[in-house]
DNA sequence: CTGAAAGCGCTAACAT
DNA sequence: ATGTTAGCGCTTTCAG
């Protein structure tokens, strides 16, 4: 089967290239007939026009890259899907890339990014080489991390989430509470979580014990981690996990240990993917609105490439879910 | 911020566009001072390629469309990151597309996925309407699903894990055994799994009793069907679901009914994702291979893309991952 | 209303 | 070892 070009249609409808090209894209006047001649010609061809060489032309490929750091992860898996049905419905299709936490990987993608394979990109990772898009005016938006002062962010209200959740917690009788979380270049400067868990604690006058993981921990050993958690702080009675798959890492440790939950030591996560709430339908969290995220990152992004206004920094509100992983309040 | 062009990088190093592209692609012979020359000016005005108009002539794009049902599954989510990272690997970008099941937007994708686009395709959706690429030449591979004779399939060894898992069951004393299953378009006329279970229950003398959702049933409306499950059957006490958010989903309303896992009820599931394995770690599971799956689907189609002689079927074994939702052997 | 011709940015003969 | 030239398939002035 050899490739058909806009010559074979016009050769076959008796027309000139222009004129099947104008019947494609629905410019310029044609009369009825011609279009009808030109419509018959490709149906009976199956042509499907080149659309690299369309974009040549325009110098747009429709194309927006999405970066993020697993789509294994159920919180990232649900976001890339409501990305790509957002930027579907905008008429762009979505080039994924996993960084799998490793820079090296991440880096060759935005240098290959570049070079207007791209529309535009939308990055949820953590280990970002700014200076290699540095110089790119490639429309970027952030999802929860600041990247640089002209790209947007679109952010849950981290700060919120973490005073919900640690509030949760004391409401519920806890004395001697624990905030996991991991620590990525993008948040070790600014981890509004962590601030918040450190603010309500100190309201309360308690003691804020903390226990961090690199963000490129492999499992086996965040699972280490977490046992010198309850070898070093057997009386923990409230544990703030920063993310579900942790929260539910430590709830199973600690039935492993014989803790009863929520009876000795209660537990709530953080994220509230929906394919998390499926499979851990017990664990407490701070569910972040996924959907809005997404919807708000395409939109923005779609303003930015139009050359609009953007705001900054968007905020999206969280939900508390409470689960038998806490204490019913009475 | 002006579009550079080979013609800058070639005016300021002094030389021809045709040098600067030898340069860039280390074709034909260079002298090191034309090439240090060139490098030299391309890192000044950081020029990157047009990626379009070298695709226009070479007429690839390195993009391989690959087709999920939803990348929010765990299942697929991990799948997608694998396929990902070995088509990365082989120098391929990977453009997404979410069906969500719906198989309007299958559709829709599938046309412009046409016009070389893409490179090849990776298939592992359900509701395929296969007319629409039928005259398309496009290199297809599908995962664990037959789309036609010509088009090869990778799948894991889902008789044997069916096999196993019913076995486990009885095994483990369990006589009111229950599958559950997802039906869709690929499978209604062709189910392994049910087959394996229906010919273990057989061999048992045992009665094989199926519930079957459809593959588009919503969430709720699939926790309904399962609640009727029990109410019709509160003898159960062998679940072998077809898949592990539904494990999950039955143990919970098992719990929730007052059942105790083990002891009353057994439950083993399907799948076996790395996340849903943290995030449930007590569930038995068939664990499909899904990272040899990814790299078997890719190769496949990185020898049909390169014309090469392909098996029409792949099959890659299954592990048994046993857990405390069933009793162990004594 | 339609066609001829000039590119879009790059690569690959074909010179030199 | 390097430059000149002719396209890749399409869109778009500019004529008619």
């Amino acid at each position: 089967m050899k490739k058909l070009k806009l010559e074979d249609v016009a050769a076959l409808a008796g027309v000139s290239k222009t004129t099947v090209s104008r019947v494609i894209n629905r410019r310029g006047s044609l009369s009825q007939k011609t279009i009808d001649k030109v419509e018959a010609a490709m149906a009976q061809l199956n042509y499907h026009p080149n659309v690299i060489a369309q974009q040549l032309h325009t110098q747009r490929t429709n194309l927006i890259g999405i970066l993020v750091p697993s789509v294994a992860n159920p919180f990232f898996g649900e976001l890339t899907m409501y990305l790509e049905d957002a930027l579907f419905q905008r008429g762009y299709k979505v080039l994924i890339s996993d960084a799998l936490n490793q820079t090296a990987k991440e880096e060759r993608y935005l240098s290959q990014l570049m070079g207007h394979q791209v529309d535009g990109l939308i990055i949820a990772t953590h280990n970002n080489k700014l200076e290699e898009y540095q110089h790119a005016n490639l429309p970027i938006v952030a999802i929860d991390r600041f990247l640089r002062a002209d790209i947007p962010v679109v952010a849950s209200d981290n700060y919120a989430g973490a005073k919900l959740a640690t509030e949760a917690l004391i409401q519920r009788g806890c004395q001697h509470i624990i905030h996991t979380y991991t620590t990525n270049p993008s948040n070790w400067h600014d981890n509004q979580r962590e601030k918040a868990f450190q603010a309500v604690m100190a309201d309360h006058h308690l003691p804020a014990i903390t226990y961090t993981t690199a963000f490129d921990c492999p499992p086996a050993e965040r699972t280490a981690r977490f046992e010198r958690l309850f070898d070093e702080h057997p009386a923990v009675d409230g544990i703030f996990a920063s993310n579900d798959l942790d929260a539910a890492r430590l709830l199973s440790l600690a039935r492993a240990r014989g803790y009863r939950v929520p009876a000795d030591l209660q537990i709530i996560g953080y994220d509230g993917a929906q394919a998390t709430q499926e499979l851990v339908p017990e664990l407490a969290t701070i569910i972040q609105p996924i959907e809005q995220m997404a919807t708000y990152a395409v939109k923005l992004l779609a303003d930015r490439m139009a050359g609009k206004f953007t705001p900054t920094s968007t905020v999206l509100p969280v939900n508390l879910k409470t689960g038998q992983t806490l204490k019913t309040l009475s």
